[in-house]
DNA sequence: CAAAATTAATAGTATTACTATCAATATTGA
DNA sequence: TCAATATTGATAGTAATACTATTAATTTTG
């Protein structure tokens, strides 16, 4: 799997970007930095300024990678998602029994990531931490409407699709399939944040993880 | 309805403002176009000297008041949680058959709320609206952990804790109660946003309602 | 190695998110 | 009812943010 993706560039939506951040040495460290800035401090305390000092460079340099701190963050989630659909369509490829592969498939999208994979200036583990935290101010933002035409959520809804269908195999009566999804993914990202802050209303721990809710709750509803 | 809500006040944690807004003129002013202007503009655009402006008063007086723009929307989410609760209460309280008690429950906090109910200054359709669009921001924000040890999200967590005994009435070996809440309550916002913004990933449009979801859902998974 | 591209450094602007001060007005209670 | 008190309005000011513009220094490339 490491192997296999060090030689895959996951692609990402050129509408996030000024200039490509894969193309150049300081476009890589201010990925890499962002995520770990952002971890540490929170999406609302990260700035240009402080990522520009972090990483020895200049706030007008990273302008010109990024509009802005949003579209960042934009560009950040759609590196995640494409890489988390790579990894659903490698792995649920070979699987033939429908119900087995839907489970893997939401255990992918729900699972939290452990510090692993190959690619250099990305630490996808962190970076899912961010995304748990921060995902959902991509979408709630004044200009999602915009962005949703300029097919900045592409990859995100691909993904919805894809499990759609594996549910619609599963159950073709299901008329909820589409809800169901997106209730999962999304869902599935709010639990952990609930297991991070709000203990008192979620099962999620330590022991216990949102993808066995999840798979529970598919089990039951759908067959 | 209408008219018992006219003889009672919700009454939301002293810690979200500086003086009550409910005791001034111009505190209910505040409120009322503080809803008005978040629905509008959004609450990112949203500033207090922009309300000021609208209601012809002065930035200075709105801080005294609330703090900044993230408590007054915690505040407006505090009142919002507290009325579902009122109304949860309410509505459920002469139910015996417990499923049937759980489905109101589920109707309550997931349906879409008509402009009705005589509380002078607050327009709950828009406020339902507003939740919608900006509740999560509540939640995720560098203060969480902050704002949870000062009591802000009892409420939300007390309509959460009423359910999850509902469903357990139901059902007492289901074990996932409490994230099978949380994802309700948050999910069905969730869906409500996905219905204006994204309508590819949700079944939810003008005929099918995030309710008929999720009450689907529970009649398949807890009997 | 010259031209082109990239990055760094510096300065500057508009807006936001406040705080402070003081005057004007409204409220209240003796 | 009038004096004390509280509330509100007006104005000014500060620090930080979120940028843009310009020019110089450095690196890359053909």
């Amino acid at each position: 799997m490491q192997d296999l993706l060090a030689n895959i560039k996951i692609q990402v939506n050129p509408k996030t970007y000024v200039k490509d951040p894969e193309t150049s040495d300081l476009g890589k460290k201010i990925i890499k930095n962002s995520i770990l800035l952002i971890d540490e401090i929170g999406f609302e305390e990260f700035t240009f300024k402080k990522l520009g000092e972090k990483i020895g460079s200049n706030e007008s340099s990273i302008y010109r990678y990024f509009e802005n701190k949003h579209k960042l963050l934009v560009y950040l989630s759609s590196w995640y998602w494409a890489w988390i659909e790579y990894r659903l369509v490698f792995s649920t490829n070979n699987i033939n029994d429908k119900f087995e592969k839907l489970k893997k498939a939401i255990l992918i999208v729900t699972e939290s990531i452990e510090d692993d994979s190959k690619t250099e200036h990305i630490n996808e583990a962190v970076l899912n931490k961010i995304i748990i935290e921060e995902f959902t101010k991509t979408l709630y933002s004044k200009n999602v409407d915009e962005e949703n035409k300029e097919g900045i959520f592409l990859i995100y809804k691909q993904i919805n699709y894809r499990i759609e269908k594996m549910i619609l195999d599963v159950n073709p009566d299901y008329p909820f399939a589409k809800s169901l999804v997106s209730s999962i993914i999304e869902g599935s990202l709010h639990q952990h944040f609930l297991k991070n802050h709000l203990k008192t209303i979620t099962n999620c721990n330590d022991n216990v993880n949102p993808s066995e809710f999840y798979i529970h709750l598919i089990e039951n509803l759908l067959r």
